[in-house]
DNA sequence: TACACCATCCTTTAAAAAGGGGATTTTTTC
DNA sequence: GAAAAAATCCCCTTTTTAAAGGATGGTGTA
């Protein structure tokens, strides 16, 4: 039997790509492509792919917001998110959203066809990159900030002092040095710099 | 007369895509294609493109550096830069590289052709979005690091101090504090947190 | 109300980085 | 082959941060 599948991405070129790869394929029922969000959620009222390929950049809003919608109301579409490889901060995000797999777009055309069985038979899928990826640090880990410790953060990423943030939040320096100490243990940081680069991964900056 | 055409990308589904895309255009003569650096070299020995399609990511080494190689050695093939849409920090690099055309992932195949067209009649051809993300200052003006450069400044946001990078690396500490002292110079970056920030940003890190 | 958490302030010592010089050798570029 | 850039090394001084203590008042919640 074959698996009707669906993509989602504004990629024309990536569209193009994974059609001329399956169109061959016997298994595979090409539903068809949309190039964002809405146009897929209307696609989806009407029909019933099995299995969706899903950009996780697209233009109208995230894959994760629109992996989330379709999973809340189509629980049973199996998705797998695709990216390329500079993105594998949101593989988890995905995940938790409903995705049930992960590509990356230089996939070959084998792995895109085990990912889609995979996936059907109610396995995750992550491709060998992705799941290295996984464990890089990443969002999953983000410690909980107070008010005072975000503000303290991106005005050190600013390249500011202690003193001139003291100055600027009307406190004793002593309590931006306390702040700092908070943030290198929550971060679990060596030093500033290292700190710095963990919250840009995680998204606070 | 048909346009010989080649193309380097790391990814399946662009060359697939593009393939696809074209196969059917009457102009356009699909000489084949490389998924890195190396075998693209390999292939120029032999075959003369007109136009090459180049990825700016590849595998062995980037499309900035391929660039300026088929540039030097042969000048009159043109190349036009490929990227998707949040890497546009190298296109003015791979233009002084150059390059003569840039096209985003996106691109639908009219553009493509256009941009081939444009090309080949020694024009530069930029999309739309390229165009304008050039205008921002903020990613464009990403300084040029040197190979050690850019090893200290990663080595930097993992966390590691001049004494640690200088063992690791095999030179003094003094030189390390050199390295470091440039690479402030040149993101002009008050110190270590901002300009980690800003190599965050610039995607260095 | 008691407890956890936040924000604030303090001291001291040691380590690291910033800022200012200058210098040599090798590699790349013109 | 000359000029420019990169990579390496060194000095000195000052500023900034890290680490490890402890202390106080306020707020929100279990």
């Amino acid at each position: 039997m074959k698996t009707k599948l669906f993509i989602v991405d504004d990629h024309f070129m990536v569209i193009e790509g994974i059609k001329a790869m399956l169109q061959d394929e016997p298994d595979i029922d090409w539903l068809g492509h949309a190039y964002n969000a809405d146009s897929c959620l209307s696609f989806l009222k009407y029909h019933q792919p099995e299995v969706i390929l899903m950009d996780i950049n697209l233009p109208d809003k995230s894959g994760i917001e629109l992996c989330k919608e379709v999973f809340e109301k189509y629980a049973s579409i199996k998705i797998i998110g695709l990216s390329t490889f500079n993105q594998l901060s949101f593989i988890s995000k995905m995940l938790d959203h409903g995705a049930m797999g992960y590509l990356l777009k230089n996939a070959t055309k084998q792995e895109i066809i085990t990912a889609i069985n995979t996936v059907m038979k109610g396995k995750n899928y992550l491709s060998t990159e992705a799941a290295n990826m996984m464990k890089k640090p990443s969002i999953a880990d983000a410690p909980t900030l107070t008010r005072r410790e975000i503000e303290v953060l991106q005005l050190i990423a600013e390249g500011m002092t202690n003193a001139e943030m003291a100055n600027k939040l009307f406190v004793s320096a002593t309590t931006i040095d306390t702040h700092r100490k908070h943030l290198l243990e929550k971060f679990n940081a060596k030093n500033t710099a290292a700190l710095i680069h963990l919250a840009a991964q995680m998204k606070y900056l």
